[in-house]
DNA sequence: GATCCTCGAGTTCG
DNA sequence: CTCGAGGATC
């Protein structure tokens, strides 16, 4: 091997193993065995020591521990800290429970207690004689880091115990096993704070609760929100209770915050059946929850049961898929949209997130990339926003190695070359060249979409197909195109040709309102297209409007107005306009004022989330829409329903917040027949 | 002038 | 879904 190979092969290494080590240490979530980890060590270890001046300080090698927490004291606790088995699914549930019956029938008889698994760090709590001494951070499970003057900031560790409850007799020794973690809502709050201060803001919960934990400084611990829930006795100088449902309330008695959604259910069977209302409540929880922990009642039988590698047999972790998770961004590029604008987004290692592998995410703009600091080759944090759309929430600095590169915004259009702008005031980049080969393409795929013309087996690779060989200068040459120029493309077959051109005919039966908006006027969009093909009856008409008379149109503007005006100036456009009317594109919009304040649904607010059981929703739109109501897209205190389907996204945690009456599907449709 | 609300634009994967 | 921006409202 050469030794540009083993340069390579050592990046490569040190790279994975900080990943890992960040992984095991920070977010107690291994992705590889201890056995793989160890054979990545070794062999950089093996590679440094035949290349001795390759070694750099920053080497995983030159540590002592996995990550740099040397400055803390180390702690080695009473009994082994332990993780837990993961189960993914019922039937994973069902097979622990059957191993262990067989290693102890006294299981049969147990009952079960399920709780959260909160998503936040495990520390460990010493009391002597009431009081607290010492608390630590869990570790690699058997020694962890002294961090008590830290744990002394956060108001939910009992400083001395029984905190209320005088008739609780508490053991001379006692240590309590506990998770700390940040409440969603103070962790979006002090994000805030953070943000308006100039400061860096945190990526998320955890790991906002383990930087804090792991101040230097207990003045900033004590300014981060940190709280704790306790769930086991680690060691005690006297018997504590036998059961996990008892030793819950004792904690509870004790002072200890303990959690009050935990449930006891009498068989495994009743376990798992609660195990789909676990999962929908998830996104009730006020913090972030990975999972529920299944846990054998009967703490005797448990701890008979032993360990099976690391892991006690007497529980199991059920684990919800991840919604965040890490990966390397390769590469930042860019598109270019239809009006313009530079869209960057992340070339990402492909990772799977929600039963998905993602490959690439949006970067927004550029300014986020620069706010957030993100670099080409750092790790980043990316999650699915409402479990669809993946974004990239911030990279990882504590992993950087010095290779990642901070990115520049091209200062030229990516598909034409030509120079990009930047309006005043505005966060966007654009490029401006009118003639821009991606512009035109992202321009007729707006125009054949499922909101404006709605031309079906019109996608993405057949217009850039039609627009790279010169068929379509324009959207108006889509009315053009001959089965003939068909027919020589490239995979159309005789079939395929005559369903697109009967799409074709047909979009030519289009409303006013979805040609408007396929017409890509800047700031025109479906809502907008739709209450100017009400005002102004067809394009001849709103060609020809003043802006003035755009300006008494609701939702215009001095900005949108002169948007519209100018785009029906342009010869360019002028020259479409008549190329759709003499081709037949036409259409002569309603202008009729229908009384709507007689309509059942007049003067409400809809938001829809989730998916309805029995309507899709562009129909509940226009549902709401033909009844005299509007549906918008975001919560707020102007929205009179919300309209709840499955999987909710974030918009019910609003609604909730601000009271919005939540109703269903049926009770929709009701409103709707005016009952 | 500040704040709230709504809309538009771009976006992922199968 | 997220973000930015324009418009409406107080």
């Amino acid at each position: 091997m050469s030794d540009s190979d083993d340069t390579k092969l050592i990046e490569q290494l040190r790279k994975e193993i900080n990943l890992h080590n960040y992984r095991y240490h920070v977010l107690d979530e291994p992705l590889i065995s201890d056995y793989e980890y160890d054979q990545m060590a070794q062999k950089l270890r093996d590679l440094e020591a035949a290349h001795p001046d390759w070694v750099t300080p920053d080497s995983p090698t030159q540590r002592t521990g996995g990550i740099a927490l040397d400055r803390f004291v180390k702690v080695r606790h009473p009994a082994a800290i332990l993780s837990l088995a993961n189960a993914f699914n019922a039937e994973d549930v069902k097979g622990w429970y059957e191993r262990i019956v067989r290693l102890d029938t006294r299981v049969t008889r147990s009952k079960f207690v399920l709780e959260p698994k909160i998503d936040g760090l495990t520390v460990v709590l010493h009391y002597e004689d009431g009081v607290f001494v010492q608390g630590a951070t869990r570790g690699d499970g058997e020694v962890g880091e002294d961090v008590t003057a830290n744990l002394r900031t956060v108001k939910a560790v009992p400083l001395r115990i029984p905190v209320h409850e005088e008739d609780v007799h508490v053991p001379s020794r006692l240590v309590v096993r506990a998770e700390a973690f940040i409440r969603l809502k103070d962790f979006e709050r002090l994000n805030k704070k953070l943000e308006e201060e100039g400061e860096k803001t945190y990526l998320n919960p955890r790991n906002t609760a383990a930087g804090s934990l792991r101040q230097l400084d207990p003045k900033l611990t004590g300014t981060r929100p940190l709280t704790i829930l306790a769930y086991a006795i680690v060691d005690s100088s006297e018997r504590t209770p036998a059961t996990q449902w008892e030793l819950l309330e004792y904690l509870r008695k004790l002072g200890f915050p303990v959690t009050d959604i935990a449930e006891l259910v009498d068989s495994i069977d009743q376990a798992v059946a609660k195990i789909p209302e676990w999962n929908e409540r998830r996104d009730r929880i006020p913090f972030e929850v990975d999972g529920v922990v299944i846990k054998l009642n009967d703490l005797d039988v448990a701890n008979d049961l032993g360990v099976s590698g690391k892991d006690p047999r007497g529980a199991i972790a059920l684990k919800y898929p991840a919604r965040e998770i890490s990966t390397t961004l390769k590469e930042i590029r860019v598109n270019v949209g239809r009006t313009g604008v530079l869209a960057p987004y992340a070339v990402l290692s492909p990772v799977e997130i929600g039963g998905v592998v993602v490959k690439q995410a949006t970067l927004h703009n550029f300014d986020f990339i620069a706010e957030k600091d993100i670099r080409e080759g750092d790790h980043v944090m990316i999650k699915r926003a409402g479990d669809v759309i993946p974004y990239v929430i911030g990279p990882i600095k504590e992993l950087r190695n010095g290779s990642e590169k901070p990115y520049e915004p091209p200062s030229k259009c990516p598909s034409c070359g030509q120079p990009v702008e930047h309006l005043e005031g505005e966060v966007a980049w654009y490029c401006i060249n009118v003639g821009c080969p991606a512009q035109l393409v992202r321009n007729v795929e707006h125009f054949v979409s499922r909101e404006a013309m709605d031309i079906d087996g019109m996608g993405e690779k057949i217009v850039e197909l039609v627009v790279s060989k010169g068929l379509v200068k324009d959207y108006g040459d889509i009315y053009k195109l001959t089965r003939a120029d068909l027919l020589n493309l490239e995979g159309f077959a005789g079939k395929k040709a005559d369903n697109l051109l009967d799409a074709i005919e047909e979009s030519k039966q289009q409303s006013l309102a979805r040609l408007i908006t396929a017409l890509g006027i800047r700031g025109v969009g479906e809502v907008l297209a739709g209450d100017l093909a009400e005002s102004f009856g067809d394009l001849e008409e709103l060609s020809k409007v003043s802006i003035n008379d755009l300006y008494r149109v609701e939702g215009v503007g001095p900005n949108i107005a002169k948007s519209i005006y100018d785009w029906f100036q342009n010869p360019r456009n002028v020259q479409v306009i008549d190329k759709l009317r003499s081709i037949g594109v036409w259409p002569r919009g309603a202008k009729e004022r229908v009384n709507k304040a007689s309509l059942p649904l007049f003067g409400k607010t809809f938001v829809i989330t989730g998916t309805l059981p029995n309507l899709p929703r562009d129909q509940a739109e226009q549902l709401i829409a033909q009844n005299g109501g509007k549906a918008t897209d975001s919560v707020s205190r102007a929205t009179s329903y919300l309209v709840l389907g499955e999987n909710p996204g974030s918009k019910l945690d609003r609604a909730r917040a601000l009271g919005v009456p939540i109703i269903d599907e049926a009770a929709l449709r009701r409103m709707a027949e005016g009952k």
